[in-house]
Order: structure tokens, then sequence, then C-alpha cells
DNA sequence: AGCACGCCGACT
DNA sequence: GTCGGCGTGCTC
């Protein structure tokens, strides 16, 4: 084979094309990063394949790896993940890459370091002068330190440890990772070692649903199934939604492994996102936690992946590449051929329709672990009822009684700010975003701040709210509706000397000041009022009543996966009074008692629910009996985004295809923005993308209709109405 | 996506 | 007379 003379660059662009350039005296391996010149920029891509033939009007490459950064398993799982999102490879590469090296950046070093005094060092220790490089040539002065311990353990060890190192006094040196010591567990019960068991049934391909209640310790059986993986001297990939890898989670698993645990998520910095990512390439990394990106890891000696809370909506990203980091964790593991482990007390209704086709082992854990039961649910029927700020009388009277029993009560509502619209009592007018919305029919802004300010949760507009109607200029403004802020003002006139603490993400704009808060609230009595940020996460372990309100909106809405995330919420919900030491209490207001899902629900759980819902999405031909795709375009002119979508309406007409739209997007119009959406839908896989292979190609992205749009297209979206 | 090129309005 | 608006086209 003659050797390459041109190089296919995959690079961050919305080309679906790879660009050829001339292959140079060093070599580039499918799978290197290459700096190349693109037009009058200087990009980063990844060598896609080589090629033969004239390369002398080529550009050519400054070569960045000479080993290749993607390669094996991951780099056809990402080719993969290129053709079935219909994403141009390049921008699929670097989504999958950390910042750093998608920039360019060297891999860093991922060798342990300590640091320990030089002979000059031990000789000066006395002399040196009070402060920091002291206290730390002293903390030497005995034997050689970690250097993690030495950051975690003194103020401005960094600068010192530097600047002894500057003076000859102390150096650093490479060490191994020291052995972590291993805590036991809690015996496993009769289920939790027949789910183990399923796991490890053949270290191959194999999925296992486990389908747990909550605080029936699923973790525990990931903590053996990982042990087990771990023995057998692989590597154990672990995925957690955004909120669920907290502090505690991470301990947990700390103590129990014996071997470095690693974290992956957003509050990380660039460089050591880039540091896990090459300690997992070169095998370092045993045991990596983290959240949706964690999926993109190497994992050249794989022997487990697990996906926790696999219902979980965080694992879609929503925008550029529109992976699935749960379907995405099944393609590799399939494709790695190890086991993968899909955990919920909520399986998502493609899980669990994958289980009844036999893809994977369904694992029941029914039991919930030591002396906890399931709390009591209770439907307060609140028609013809007074409310204040959206609590029935019932609610109030159960948190008095729980906090003079010395127990937390938490309040949940699904809407954050004061009230969900502020509307004049005299003309009808309702405070709307400029920017969002249609102008028949707007979007409502949301009022913040005891009613002073106005905010668009879409597009994040703030405005001070007006003292007088714009339209009848009468001074009955109203907030409508009831929000977090709302409820909280009225239980702390009702409760004014217990702590209450109120979370959403207005009050928590970072994600760790979640935990913290929440530790610091403790265990004393108190009341918590939260959105869906407070359904899962941090235990409460002294929490005896949670009361929901305002779920109404959720039984009628247009979104026919409403009925689902509305009942997994639910349990989840409840779910955290099911761990106290107390049996707990949940209480769930609503105007429609007696509607079909909180009858199912209430009478038959989850399974119940998920198998009638299961039943009418067949019926109606939803996914996931039928598979989706979802085109947007949105242009300040509503003409070009119709002009675009029809233009791939044409396109797409097929044998199987059914075509629904241009219709308005459920936010219409979005910071100025007018957009349109087309369903493109399929009752079999494979017809699907046979249409949008042949829709989507370079014609496509080079023709004047979608030049003038920002588009995109969404295989098997999570919101289609 | 960037970025340049190109042809029409209100400003020193 | 210029600065700058965003339409159009290209990137190996």
């Amino acid at each position: 084979m003659p050797s390459a003379t041109r190089l296919q660059v995959a690079l961050p662009v919305p080309v679906p094309r790879l660009f050829d350039y001339r292959a140079g005296a060093i070599a580039a391996p499918v799978g290197s990063r290459v700096r190349v010149a693109f037009g009058t920029r200087t990009l980063v891509g990844v060598v896609a394949a080589h090629g033969v033939g004239d390369s002398e009007a080529l550009k050519p490459v400054e070569v960045l790896d000479t080993a290749p950064l993607l390669a094996g398993e991951l780099l056809d799982s990402l080719r993969w993940l290129a053709r079935y999102t219909h994403a141009p490879l390049g921008e699929v590469l670097a989504t999958a890459l950390p910042t750093v090296l998608r920039h360019g950046g060297p891999l860093p070093e991922t060798a342990g370091h300590a640091w320990r005094l030089t002979e000059a060092g031990h000789t000066a220790l006395a002399g040196l002068r009070p402060g920091r490089p002291r206290t730390l040539a002293q903390a030497l002065s005995s034997a050689t330190r970690d250097e993690d311990w030495l950051l975690d353990s003194f103020d401005g060890a960094r600068a010192a440890l530097r600047g002894l190192a500057g003076r000859g006094l102390a150096e650093r040196v490479a060490v191994a990772p020291a052995a972590v010591p291993a805590a036991g567990g809690p015996p496993l019960s009769a289920a939790q070692r027949h789910a183990v068991d399923a796991i490890a049934a053949t270290p191959g391909f194999h999925a296992v649903l486990l389908d747990g209640v909550t605080g029936s310790g699923k973790t525990e059986v990931y903590l053996h199934a990982i042990a087990d993986c771990l023995a057998r001297g692989r590597q154990a990939l672990v995925l957690v939604p955004e909120i669920g890898l907290t502090p505690q989670l991470l301990a947990r698993f700390r103590a129990r492994l014996g071997v470095a645990v690693h974290a992956l998520h957003s509050g990380l910095s660039d460089g050591a996102r880039a540091r896990t990512w090459a300690a997992c390439l070169r095998g370092d990394a045993r045991v990596v936690v983290g959240t949706r990106s964690a999926v993109f890891l190497p994992l050249p000696e794989a022997g487990l992946v697990v996906v926790d809370e696999e219902h979980d909506g965080s694992y879609k990203q929503q925008d550029g590449v529109r992976y699935h980091a749960r379907d995405f964790a099944l393609v590799r593991a399939k494709a790695l051929d190890v086991p993968v482990v899909l955990g919920s007390a909520t399986p998502s209704l493609e899980s669990l329709h994958n289980a009844q086709r036999g893809r994977s082992t369904h694992v029941h854990l029914r039991e919930r672990a030591g002396d906890a039961r399931p709390p009591t649910v209770r439907v307060v029927d609140v028609r013809k009822r007074g409310l204040d700020a959206g609590l029935s009388g019932e609610l109030v009277d159960a948190i008095g009684a729980t906090l003079a029993a010395g127990g937390q009560a938490l309040v949940f509502r699904n809407r954050r700010g004061y009230a969900p619209v502020l509307q004049c009592h005299d003309c009808g007018w309702s405070a709307q975003c400029a920017r969002c919305g249609t102008p028949a029919r707007g979007t409502a802004m949301t009022v913040h701040a005891r009613g002073r300010r106005l905010q668009c949760h879409h597009c994040g507009l703030r405005r001070a709210a007006p003292d007088a109607c714009p339209d009848c200029g009468g001074l009955a403004l109203q907030p409508q509706g009831v929000g977090t802020e709302r409820i909280e003002d009225a239980l702390r006139a009702r409760f004014p000397d217990v702590p209450l603490l109120r979370i959403d993400r207005g009050s928590t704009a970072r994600r760790d000041a979640l935990a913290t808060q929440l530790s610091e609230f403790g265990d004393r009595p108190g009341i918590l009022v939260g959105t869906q940020m407070l359904a899962k996460g941090h235990d409460l372990p002294n929490l005896r009543l949670v009361g929901v309100v305002g779920i109404d909106e959720g039984l009628f809405s247009a979104d026919f996966r409403a009925p689902e995330k509305l009942a997994q919420l639910l349990i989840q919900v409840a779910g955290r009074a099911g761990r106290a030491r107390h049996a707990g209490t949940v209480l769930l207001q609503t105007h429609h008692p007696g509607h079909p899902l909180l009858a199912t629900l209430l009478h038959g759980g989850y399974a119940a629910f998920a198998q009638a819902e299961l039943l009418q999405r067949a019926d109606a031909g939803l996914p996931p009996f039928a598979h989706f795709a979802l085109a947007r375009a949105e242009a300040r002119q509503l003409e070009h985004a119709r002009a675009f979508l029809d233009a791939l309406r044409e396109r797409l007409k097929a044998p199987g295809i059914d075509l629904h739209g241009p219709l308005p997007a459920p936010m219409p119009r979005r910071a100025g923005y007018q957009r349109l959406q087309l369903v493109v839908a399929a009752g079999e896989r494979p017809v699907l993308h046979a249409a949008l292979d042949a829709a989507i190609d370079d014609a496509l992205y080079a023709s004047p209709e979608a030049r003038r749009v920002r588009w995109s297209v969404d295989v098997d979206p999570v919101d289609l109405y």
C-alpha cells in the first residue's frame, strides 16, 4: 500500500465533509490532531483518513500528536454517532474532546507527584524565615509528601513549593498512585445479590435494567459490580445526572473501592477535565464518575458501564451535537463488549420497552434496604377549597404537625419565581416578553422579587414591574398563580420562627451551592421549598412530609412525554420522604383527584403506570413504537425559516416517512427569532435514517435556504411539542 | 460557524 | 466624502 500523501481532516465546522491537506515528513496517524490553515483562520482538526494522490496544491499541517488521541473503539463509536445524529464528524469529534485538547493543547501529564526536601533544603531549613515556604519545608522535613495532599492541606502551597524549588531547596518527584484503603459495605440482600450476579453473568456485552425503588440499594449493587470489574483488572465508567454527582456520592465510592475515583463534571476547570481524560486514555484512571460528557472518555481497558437514573432528562444534550448519553453508553458498551447497567426507580419507557423485547435483562429491587418504609401517599382534593398561596389548609396543618414533632417538611412546586403571570384585574392585560412568543399569544413574564421585577424564563430578559397597567392605566395589577417565592413568603409568615430554605435555579446559581446549603440546613426541624432541583440528590434523613403543589398543568400538557415525566417526578419526589427514620407522608394537591394518571400511579405504582402508558404509545404510534426526528429552523424573518423547512420537507419525502409541518415551534418567537419545526416520523429506524441521509447532504448545507437560517436536526428528540 | 467581500444609509 | 449595516459565498 502506497504511503499516504493526503490527510483527510475532520474540522469543527458545520460542513459535512472532510478537508484534504498535504501529509508532511512527520506521520499523522488517523485519530491524531493537526493544526491547519482553514480560510483565513487556524483550526485544530482530527485526521479521519489517509489518501493518496497529488498533494502539491494542498496546504500543509502541523502535527500535534504522534500517537492517535482518538483510536480504536472510541473513534469507531464517534463515527457511528456522527452518522446517527447526522452531524458533521468534525463537530462530533470536537464535542467529544475536552476543551484543552480541542484547542490543540498537549495531552497533560497524569502521573502523581510528591515533594521532598533536597539536601540543601534540609540544611537551610533552620534558617528559613517564618512564612509559608518554611511551613511547607517543615512538613517535608520528615518525609516525602503527596502533592495533592500538600495542595489540599496548606493555603498557598503551590506558590510556596514553586519558591522552594526555585531556590533548590525542594524537588518534585513522580510517584505511583498510593493504595487507598477500602471499607466493607452492608451485606447484600438476596435481590441485590441476584442483581450483581446478573451483571457478572458474562464479562461481554449485555444490558441490565436495574429497576429499584428509592432506597432499595442500587448504589450498593453498582459498588459490587464495580469491585468485580476492578478485580478483573478493568476500568469502570459511571454516568450520573447533573444533579446526582454530589460530594456524598463520591465520598461513598471513594471509601469503598480502594482505588482513586475520578470525577468529571462541568464544575471542574478545563485543565482538570483534560487530566481526567488523559488518565483514562493511559489506563491510570480505573473508576470515573461523571455527567453526560463523561460518555466520551477513552476506556482502553473497559470492564463495565453504569448509567444511574437512566430516565433523567439531563442525559440528552439539547444543543450542538444532540446526543443522548444513555443511548451512546449502550452503543459504546456493545462496541467495548462489556456489560452496561441502567439503573432507575422510574425507568424510561424506552428502557422498559427494550427489556420487554429481550434487549436487556430486567432486574427488580422491590424492597427498601434496612428498616425504611415506603411513604404514605394521600391525594388532597382542593376543589372548592380556599388556597393560600396555592397551599391548602390540610397541607399547612400537616407542615405544622411535622415541625412540632421535630421533623422536616418539603414543599415541591415546579415553577420558580413569585408568580407565573402579572395581570391587570381591570382590563385583563398581562405582562409579556417583548422578544418571545407570538404577537397573538405572547409568553408571560414571570413575577419575581415579591412583584417588583419581571423576568422571561425563556430568554432571560428582565425588567421592573410596572406600577400601573400599560393598557388601561389602572392600578389593579395582580400576580396570578403561585411560584416557589410566593410559597416561601406564605410559609415564612405562617411559621416565622422556623428555618426555611428555598431551592431553585434562582436561589441556587452554582451547582455545588445546593449541597452546601442543604448541609448547612442540616437535620433541624424546618421547611424546604423548591423546584425539581430538590427531587433527588442530597439525602434528607429527617424529611417526614412532602407536599406537591400545582401538578395539574402536567396532567393536561400537549407533550406526549408529559405524563411520563410527571409520573417520574412524583415518584422521585415521593421517594424523598421514604428514606427517613420515620415513615414519611406525601400530600398531592390537585383539582383532578380522579385523573387516570394519578389513580394508576397510586394504586399500581410506577410499573402499572408505565405499562398503561406503553399501551397508549403503541396505539398512538409514538416512541418507542415509532422513531422521530425534529428539524428546527429559526430566522429573523419567518419566511426564511419556512422556506428552509419546506425545502427539507421536499427532500425527505419517501415511502414510510410521515412529515408534520413546518409548524410553529413551542416557543414560536424567542429572543427576536421566528421559529418553526418539522417533525419527521417513521415506523422503522432504518427508514428514518435513510431519509435523513438522503436529505442532509452537501447541497442542503450549501443551499440558499439553509444560508438564511439557523437550523438543526435532532434525532430522537425529547421535547417534541 | 467565522470571516471577507460587497453594495446602500447617516455621520465627522 | 467615510463607517457600518447584514446578504452571499467559501473554507482542502
